[in-house]
DNA sequence: TTAGGTGCAAAGGCTTTGCACCCAA
DNA sequence: TTGGGTGCAAAGCCTTTGCACCTAA
């Protein structure tokens, strides 16, 4: 926890930025364990302006803190892999709930097909869209 | 190239809507090799009102003849598999280069992560950003 | 003929920007 | 102390909507 907070402090400061409460108050936002839309961060921190968030998630995105990732055409902020192991996500297209995906195959199957094509990899996204289990019961009970 | 305009006709058909002017020429704009974003979309199509290329692309989206492909934090437009092979894209992030990815290895990785996690898989996107060999070769003379 | 489709113009959302004030270093 | 950071308000995009007119079937 206090960990997390100092390597934050420690990128803004190896930038030359000021750790400074607005900041601080959104990356405390960025803690919890599912990714955050925008508007949800936006409500978490109701002392930073709007338009302060939307500063520093462009701040944290360059200096690598924070990802973007795409779930439908939409797209959530996570922490990188600076706070957490690289992963991807499965979500439930019945209610949303997020799951993280580890799995090196992933990134295996990324790297063959970049050398493939001539491509040095530099970035890749892997969002896949299912029916979890329960949801697969309930839809289950609506049919029967 | 009769037959995409035929299976396109049938689609609209099977659901009732009528085949316009408007709705043909954003489909043909769409007939092309690479993704268009929608700027790109509408300026093909200086004809047909910007409000009715977005009601187009939303129709079409529906019916399943269009897909959104996510590239960075921007979307394209491309046929669907209706029209071509499902695939997906590696992008050279040095001058935007898209290239199709026909690769069964990603469809069975994706399968055997959601069985994993208990999900029916519905839908997955995967988008690789690298750099081209082209733009390898230039980075390495701007270096040497 | 007529219901669905279109163009036009205006409104809606999300995101960015300009500027004076504030505060972290 | 002072330059970077913030809040506020306004502007900028991209996208959607309301409405009268048009057109495919």
């Amino acid at each position: 926890m206090s960990s997390a907070r100092q390597l934050f402090a420690e990128a803004l400061r190896q930038h030359s930025y000021s750790l400074t409460k607005p900041r601080l108050a959104v990356f405390n936002a960025l803690l919890g364990e599912e990714p955050v839309s925008m508007h949800e961060l936006v409500e978490k921190v109701p002392n930073v302006d709007r338009a302060s968030v939307y500063r520093t998630v462009s701040l944290l995105e360059e200096l690598g803190v924070i990802l973007r990732i795409n779930i439908g055409w939409k797209y959530k902020l996570e922490l990188s892999e600076m706070f957490s192991a690289h992963h991807h996500h499965i979500s439930c297209t019945a209610y949303g709930k997020i799951v993280a995906l580890n799995e090196h195959a992933l990134e295996r199957v990324v790297d063959r097909l970049s050398a493939l094509h001539d491509f040095i990899p530099v970035t890749h996204q892997i969002e896949i869209q299912g029916l979890c289990s329960n949801c697969q019961k309930v839809s289950q009970l609506g049919q029967g």
